[in-house]
Formats: structure tokens, sequence, C-alpha cells
RNA sequence: GGCCCGUUCGUCUAGCGGUUUAGGACAUCGCCCUCUCAAGGCGGAGAUCACGGGUUCGAAUCCCGUACGGGCUACCA
């Protein structure tokens, strides 16, 4: 019988989730999702220095902004809590005390000084040997207990065992990897403070948790045959690993603030689709089939797999991801759509959503003007400002067109054919067209006369469907002004 | 220094010994469509598969080196 998948995302909350966290969320979400596992989330706050409540807050706010959900962890609990790691103290003292009794773990009493400078000794001379040279592993057990009962600082140290041969890792991704024991330090579990550090703890939750895979960023791969290691002085099974690839900046160097946007809520702040991110990520080391770009969450958690999961590190690629953004709301329903721009109408003072019930078949005749024009929703504002308030007509627009030959007598032909005309996109477009051809002009002058009087700008939705939303009034009472303009 | 990992178009990737004149997507260029901008359609350019040796009838695919990049080597995570 097969043990039943268990992953955990573990972020730590020293800062907002980025977009490599966000990854490696969605990889494990969707393994397990995948395989009608277990997904987890865990706190790792064991660093009281930088954790903070509001991080912690945050990352549940970008992973649920995602799209994901967790079936156990914070805010919804679990037969394996807690899920912060600040609280489970006990499991950690419970199990160095069962691998002081086995012999695995053992008293160090060097100082910090002493260690910097064996450390530094051994860089020196270019041996080639580093970590701890194992002092106090060669302390009698009885001088060893007589120190600790003495009260002398110390730390609590893994015991390597010299004999164990290489520490073999098959990792779901990378494959088969060995290390040698000779390179593995006895590495210290518990501080001189008795709080665990990060490769002791991290042991201890998984295998308490019982997790199945740990799934997470390959700079945690050179830590991961010290970590079997202390699953098997506990006499714990070792779970599956699957280590993923980091996720760099456009110069190829470690993704950070200097690149623009890190974190999962700024994407959400620049008008990103949370559905676009998460399948912009999902790509970014992973693939359906090579071919497909589009794949939405719910074809991720039907064919996720570690075995598709590439070995080489990715570059960000700002450019795709927008593209992606279009596409996703390009394909979205009006009705979706339009809940998603009206927080930034709201934002930009120019609707709100009782003006959206009000006039909701005008918003739904509003949708196809703009969804295929729209890369993010904050683009959404001043492409319609001009259906809600009054256009200033730059001076560029002016010179370009408004006081170039003929756009007077455009405007005014235009005003006049309009006067006895159904006020629909198609009787409007009608109109217009044949306004060019009975003045002699170009029907792009005519055009883009009556857009800039319209909308303010050269640049707008399209015309006939604009002047409709705009209603007869105001059209009209926006090409009469600007004739004038023209005209003066 | 030591131990590990990675290397296919500018970018994300497909490829897991012959079906490959190395496929798709983004970006880019051109044409078409067209009331502007987009979107869309069609097409182009773009990768001697990091390099050098092997193994094999045959290698992007397997092995070994080299180079470059990265990680770990903390009483950080």
């Amino acid at each position: 019988m097969t043990t039943p998948v268990r992953v955990r995302f573990a972020p730590s909350p020293t800062g907002t989730l980025h977009v490599g966290g966000a990854r490696t969320a969605i990889y494990n979400w969707a393994f397990a999702r995948k395989s009608g596992g277990t997904f987890i989330l865990r706190i790792d706050d064991t660093d009281p220095e930088r954790s903070t409540a509001e991080n912690t807050a945050q990352i549940l706010r970008s992973l649920t902004w995602l799209g994901i959900d967790w079936d156990e962890g914070p805010e919804v609990g679990g037969e394996y809590g807690p899920y912060f790691q600040t609280q489970r103290a006990d499991n950690y003292r419970a199990a160095l005390e069962t691998m002081k009794a086995n012999g695995t773990a053992y008293p160090c009493f060097c100082s910090a000084e002493t260690l910097e400078g064996k450390r530094e000794a051994a860089r020196q001379s270019g041996s080639g040997i580093s970590g701890y040279d194992r002092t106090c592993r060669a302390l009698t057990a009885e001088d060893a207990a007589a120190r600790v009962e003495a009260g002398e600082p110390h730390v609590w140290r893994l015991a390597v065992p010299l004999d164990h041969g290489p520490v073999v890792v098959d990792d779901a991704v990378r494959g088969l990897t060995e290390f040698p024991i000779e390179a593995m330090d006895d590495f210290v579990l518990a501080r001189t403070d008795g709080t665990p550090t990060y490769n002791f703890a991290t042991v201890i939750d998984d295998a308490d948790m019982e997790i199945s895979h740990v799934i997470r960023g390959d700079d945690h791969l050179a830590n991961t045959p010290r970590q079997i290691l202390v699953f098997e002085a506990l006499g714990h099974t070792v779970p599956r690993f699957a280590h993923l690839s980091m996720i760099w900046g456009p110069d190829g160097k470690k993704l950070s603030k200097r690149h623009g946007a890190t974190s999962v809520e700024a994407y959400d702040e620049m008008g990103y689709l949370p559905e676009a991110l998460l399948n912009y990520l999902a790509l970014l080391g992973w693939s359906l089939d090579g071919e497909t770009t589009i794949v939405p969450a719910d074809v991720l958690k039907a064919n996720f797999s570690l075995e598709r999961i590439s070995k080489n590190p990715a570059i960000f690629d700002i450019d795709k991801l927008e593209w992606m953004n279009g596409s996703y709301i390009r394909d979205m329903s009006a009705d979706e759509l339009i809940s998603r721009l009206l927080p930034w109408l709201e934002r930009a003072g120019l609707a709100t959503a009782a003006d959206v019930e009000a006039r909701h078949d005008w918003f739904v005749a509003l949708i196809p003007l703009v969804a295929e024009r729209l890369k993010h929703l904050d683009e959404i504002a001043p492409m319609v400002r001009f259906l809600f308030e009054e256009p200033e007509i730059d001076e560029a627009s002016l010179a370009k067109v408004l006081r170039k030959e003929g756009a007077g007598t455009a405007l005014s032909a235009v005003a006049e054919a309009l006067k006895a005309c159904d006020w629909s996109s198609a009787a409007i477009e009608e109109t217009l067209r044949g306004v060019p051809e009975t003045i002699g002009l170009k029907p792009k002058v005519v055009f883009q006369a009556v857009r800039v009087a319209a909308t303010g700008s050269t640049v707008s939705p399209p015309l006939f469907e604009s002047l409709e939303l705009l209603g007869r009034a105001r059209s009209l009472a926006r090409i009469q002004a600007a004739h004038e303009l023209a005209t003066t």
C-alpha cells in the first residue's frame, strides 16, 4: 500500500510572499490536488528577530488571492498542529531527548570564537576540510554529562555515523545524487539557548506531520543529506524530495527589488489577475506538454507531475506574464471582468458598485470595447475616463487633428448628420461613413476629428460604439465644442 | 578550498538513442484585417543543443573531462 501524499509549504514570515515562494507553494498545492493528498501550510517562524505577524498575514492573503487553499495550517487547523514552529518546542525537545538517549546527539562546549578560529585555520591550510572537527565528540559520556550538569554553556550536535557510507538523495527532479559521508559535519541541532536550528526543526516537523514529499527550493539541496541523517537517527522514514531551481531576474542574477516587483501582492496592485500569475508561475519550470501555454488552475490540478519539473533555473519574464494576463482578461466573461474592474474604477472615482448595478447593460456593452485592449486592470481608468468625465483635449491632438485642414468642415457635417440618426453603434457607423464622401475628405480625417472631439485623444476604444455609450446629448455637445475649437 | 547542482532560439520550454531540415509560446520583424489603438490571421528571422573527448551503425539525448553560472560549507532560514 502506498503512503498518502502529504506535502507542505513552509514559508518563513521574515518578508512578504515573493514569486519564488509562490511557485513553490503552487507546485506543492498542485501536487497534493493531483494526487488526492493533503496540502499543509506551516509557518517557519523560528527567527524571532525577523518574523512578524504582519508578514504571516500577508503570506496567507497572497496565497488566498492566488487561489491556493490549504487543508491544514493557520486558520483551518488540523490534526497535526500547531502549524507555527514557535509553538512546537515540545516536539523538538522530545526529539532531542530521543537522540540524546540513542547516542545520535552529543553536547559541544566549544565557544563560537574557538570555532571561528578553527574554521579560519582550515581555510588557510587549504586542506579542503571544513566543518566542525568533532573535538567534543571525543569527550567521555561521563565527562560530557558532568559539564552539562554543571551548567556549562553548550549546543547539541548530530553525531554523524562515520561508517554510514554515502548519503543518497533520490530527488524527484534531479535524480540520484550521492554525498560522501566525510563531507557531513556534526552540525548543530539545538543552540545554546535550547532552540532548534532550521535543519533540525524542519526534519522534526516533517516527520511529525508525516510529510511524504518535500518540494522546496534547491538552495536546500545541499542540506538534504544532513536532514536525511536526522530522519535516520530518529528512526523515521525519509520523505521523497523534489528540489526546484531558482527564479532569476532578467540579468540572470537573483531576483530582487532591483528588477521590479518580487512580492505577489505587488502584482495584485499592478492589476495582474491571480489566475494569470498562477499560470505563469506554474509554467516557469514546469510544462504540461511543451505546447500548451494557457494552463488554468483546474487543468494544473488535474495534470501536475513532479516528473515534468525542469532542472534549470528560470528567468522571470514580465513580458510573457503581461501577455498572459491580457489573454486571461480577454477570455473572461463580461460580468466577471466587470467585477474585477470595479475596484479600479472606484479608485479612480469613475464609478461605484451602485452605478454598475443601475446601468448593468451599459457596463456589459462596454466590456468588449476594452477587454482586448487591457494588459492589466489598472489600464481601465485612462481608457474609459472620457465616458465618465469631460475630456481634456491635449495640445498634441489639437495640433495634429483639430487644427488640421478640414477638421471644422468635418465636425459640422458630422454634427448635422448625427442629428437625425438612431443612437445605436450600427446606425452611427452608417451615418458617419456617409460623411467623408459628401464633403470630399478622407474617412480617416473625419473619424479622427470625431474621435478627438468625443474622447479627447487620438487613441481610444472603437469610435461608433464609444459614441453610443457616450449618448447622443454628450456626443453632440462634444462635437459642437470641438468644432468651435477647430474653427477659432 | 571542499561537496553538490545546472547549461536547447533574446526569454520560458518540448525533446528522455534513430519519427528532427531541433517543435511550441513570449518578445521581435513583415504582410493582411482596420475608424485610432489593440486583438486576430498569415509569414519571416532567430538554437553549429556551453565546449572538448569518448561509447554507438547512429547522440541534444549515455559516459568522462573543461568552462561558465548557482547552492551549501552558520548556534540564518
